[in-house]
DNA sequence: ATTTTAGGCGTTGACGCGGC
DNA sequence: GCCGCGTCAACGCCTAAAAT
């Protein structure tokens, strides 16, 4: 998706953490310039983004026959369903892959949208427990004692199933339950474990961070076979996280701000990337700040108005006969619904033209002369309507 | 704050396919 | 036939993981 750079470009920003260095550097592609936007990532930002890619997920901007139903109506129950309950992204069971998306069940991300609270509930994921229980005691208490059982009920199944080998349990002490299964860790993750309780028995008192040098060392230190070893256990830990994900019929493992991070039914997730949303918002200078909840609410606002836009719209380019959304559809619905005016100013462009072609009779106006109603007046001097960001770069 | 590493995501060009 | 979209592979960037 092209369109204007709505960050300026720094490359200066430096990545602490990176070091990738060792990495391979024959680069078969040519070289690829990084978008703007989160070049200027701030340090506080979240870059963490697991929308599954749009194109890659089939959830892309074309839109499909799924979208027949009635995407109106469920659109302002799920809003609802939002504002009263805040899902956090966390909750959501896995990232949005493709496999998970053409089960075409919810495959359609608006369809995924249109869950009402109380299916939402009975999804509720640990994570939920955790981090949404303070928001929601009060109101939902019913609705946690179910989940309770529920997890006990979980619990019991799935005890017994072993490790795979790995010395140690999951770091986190949760069940793998699709949304709190633990990372595989790493040999140096592993390593950590083994030694650092015996470091601070010798360092008493030593921050983390002198630690975590000791550690370093240590582990640089360490002999082939020790390696080995550790890289023996990391991959078994892998293949532990690979069974728990097959066990919780999940392809993926769930990322803490991912916004989209469901696959296996996550009603309640969010399809935007949340981080790009929150940095969206940030381009406003009279915005300092927006909070985590804030956040959530804006960026399900904007996945429930796309959908009904994108479904008003489809419907109009079915009128035509067509399968796919245009940029004529969608300003062809924002000129008939009165709800709508507000967008107009930024659709003139694309009506204007529309338009024109319809006066030409070889042009297909014809075609689509029942999708137009109103009228179109010049485009304001200066003026950048939305649907510049159709055209790419 | 501090370490290392696995993995997820965004971006890009290339390619194929379908719609017009 | 042209155009645009979807998908794929590859790479770089970034986060999460553990502990206190």
């Amino acid at each position: 998706m092209a369109g204007p750079p709505l960050i300026p470009s720094s490359s200066s920003n430096s990545n602490a953490n990176v070091k990738k260095d060792d990495k391979p550097k024959d680069k078969p592609c040519p070289k690829r310039r990084r978008k703007s936007i989160d070049d200027t990532t701030t340090p506080t930002a979240p870059r963490t983004s697991t929308a599954a890619a749009p194109n890659k997920d089939g959830a892309g901007p074309k839109v499909t026959q799924e979208k027949e139903q009635d995407h109106g109506e469920t659109a302002s129950a799920d809003a609802d369903a939002v504002i009263s309950r805040t899902p956090l992204p966390e909750d959501s069971s896995a990232a949005a892959t493709k496999e998970g998306q053409e089960g075409q069940g919810g495959g359609d991300d608006a369809d995924g949208m249109a869950v009402d609270a109380t299916e939402t509930a009975g999804r509720t994921t640990d994570a939920e427990q955790a981090e949404g229980a303070e928001a929601e005691q009060g109101e939902e208490g019913q609705d946690h004692e179910e989940e309770e059982e529920e997890e006990e009920e979980e619990e019991e199944e799935e005890e017994g199933e072993g490790e795979a080998g790995v010395a140690a349990s999951p770091p986190s002490g949760e069940k793998p339950d699709g949304s709190k299964i633990a990372r595989a860790r790493s040999a140096w993750m592993l390593f950590l474990a083994d030694n650092r309780e015996g470091v601070r028995k010798e360092h008493p008192g030593l921050a983390v961070g002198p630690m975590q040098k000791i550690l370093s060392e240590m582990w640089k230190a360490l002999g082939e076979a020790e390696v080995a070893r550790y890289a023996k256990l990391a991959a078994e830990d892998k293949e532990r996280v690979k069974n728990e994900l097959a066990a919780a019929g999940l392809t993926k493992l769930p990322t803490k701000n991912s916004s989209s991070a469901a696959v296996a039914g996550g009603p309640t997730s969010l399809v935007l990337p949340l981080a790009r949303v929150r940095k969206t918002v940030r381009l406003d200078p009279s915005v300092g700040n927006i909070s985590k909840e804030g956040l959530l609410l804006v960026t399900k606002a904007t996945e429930v108005f796309m959908a009904v836009l994108a479904d008003h719209a489809w419907n109009i380019g079915r009128q035509t006969g067509r399968k796919s959304v245009r940029p004529c559809d969608v300003a062809d619905f924002v000129f008939a619904a009165p709800e709508m005016y507000w967008l107009k100013d930024e659709f003139r462009e694309e009506r204007s033209s529309v338009k024109k072609k319809q006066s030409r009779p070889e042009a297909g106006g014809a075609k689509a002369a029942g999708a137009t109603k109103a009228g179109v007046t010049a485009v304001p001097k200066g003026a950048k309507p939305i649907t510049s960001f159709f055209q790419k770069a």
